[in-house]
DNA sequence: TGATAGATTTCGAAC
DNA sequence: GTTCGAAGTCTATCA
């Protein structure tokens, strides 16, 4: 790595450079030196502001952001508020930089949606380029997760339930859980990780018709299973004969030891 | 501001404070200091692993990540690739660290949902404090642009349509347009600014039942209006006896305008 | 490529 | 606080 203008001493290991009030010319050849570089994310905190246009159209006005590009090309501009950028571009199919009118320019595009996030740079205070490290993650308690917990315990739907089959496709969507009850009616069961509410409700319902229609001499019950309701969705199932059935997503001991183990 | 260990000279402006390499020590009273400060953004770039626990559970092994935490008490703990976080909270009722084990530790809690955040610091590269400005933001296109100009132009979606009300409540939900056709029937037009699926189809059925159910002596069209539909989405508009209209989210000058602004 | 559904969705508005 | 719906939602999966 050779020192910029205005590189620091300690640009070693996890910080590739970092550069203090950079020129228009400096930060767009650090931009375009290091946006893309595997593993590399580059970040300036600038007063800038930000124009998109694809899907729809926006306008940041002049304000200090911090400006952050991965190595996958997703960009992503930060404000004072709040876990979502101001602007982003997820994916991007060219990011580069150029200085126009005396100014640096960042501009990430793509295509198919045709999309521009355009950010223009005024007073830069500071580039970063950070070497990150990909490491493990995992995570429990998605409705994949309770899908498979209660494949293996359907009893904890309902005693005497045989699961005939998971992810079972009718028509468009596919059916959580398939089953057999205690008294060989067919059933539908429905999951929600959280709270559910009338969207599940109809998806239950459409997922019954489907069955009805296939199977028109069998009966066919719906079970909703979450772990609550709201109260228009618990009438629209009474309504529509169909049930709820409350089930914790995650198992009781985890959370708690979890709890226990971060406190 | 008073110098902290490893602070350096030009932290002045944007840039609150700046520690390279800190102890674990004094990067939690750096973090203690900053977080939640009025428009003060919290940054550090740090080998750490990541726990959470709450709707979720997971776990992020120990690798290089920036960890960022904003003024509102959000936390965000970003990796190499993608515009999402590994792990984040999108409001915390407390942020707070402190020292465990020789190693910097950041708790970011919120009750309702109960959930818990916590970051071990090992390695620590860099911590930023960043004093950010919020600046005006604007966007068109949304749902509710779209709205408003087919409330002012309703002919777009029908000759002789009147709008009669906007976001009109029936049960649960609201009606994007009630309009009059010319013929005295009563309208019910159902928005989607990008293509619509059968979601939106079952939204502008379950709106036409209502209104049907209050106004039973009226004849009651429902009609979707989108860029486009989803093919099985048009089958159950026309299995319902609802109507599709193609309207254009944006004004068709206007992208194009801001595309060539652009480049 | 299109359609569907989940997501620790987030976010904001209405009641 | 609850409920609901939009979002530039994003992302994965499956036909």
């Amino acid at each position: 790595m050779k020192p910029r203008r205005g590189a620091l001493p300690y640009c070693v290991g996890v910080l590739r450079e970092q550069l203090s009030s950079p020129t228009p010319v400096s930060l767009a050849a650090f931009l375009n030196g290091h946006v893309r570089s595997c593993d590399v994310l580059v970040q300036v905190v600038a007063e800038c502001e930000v124009e998109y246009a694809g899907r729809a159209l926006s306008t940041a006005d002049a304000g200090c952001y911090v400006v952050m590009v991965k190595c996958d090309g997703s960009l992503q501009i930060h404000g004072a508020r709040g876990v979502k950028p101001v602007n982003w571009q997820p994916r991007t199919d060219d990011v580069s930089a150029f200085v126009e009118e005396g100014r640096c320019v960042l501009v990430a595009s793509r295509r198919s949606p045709e999309e521009v996030v355009k950010v223009t740079f005024h007073d830069v205070h500071l580039a970063l380029a950070l070497e990150l490290e990909e490491a493990g993650f995992t995570l429990s308690g998605s409705e994949k997760d309770m899908q498979e917990a209660l494949a293996r315990s359907p009893h904890v739907i309902e005693q005497g339930l045989t699961v005939l089959d998971r992810e079972l496709l009718v028509g468009v969507g596919g059916i959580d859980l398939y089953a057999l009850d205690r008294d060989g009616r067919l059933v539908v069961v429905e999951l929600k990780r959280a709270r559910a509410g009338h969207e599940a409700v109809h998806q239950l319902a459409r997922y019954v018709a489907a069955v009805r229609l296939q199977v028109p001499h069998r009966e066919v019950r719906g079970i909703l299973a979450a772990p609550s309701v709201t109260a228009p969705a618990r009438e629209a199932l009474t309504r529509q004969g169909l049930e709820f059935v409350e089930v914790t997503a995650l198992a009781k001991s985890e959370p708690a030891a979890m709890q226990g183990a971060l406190f």
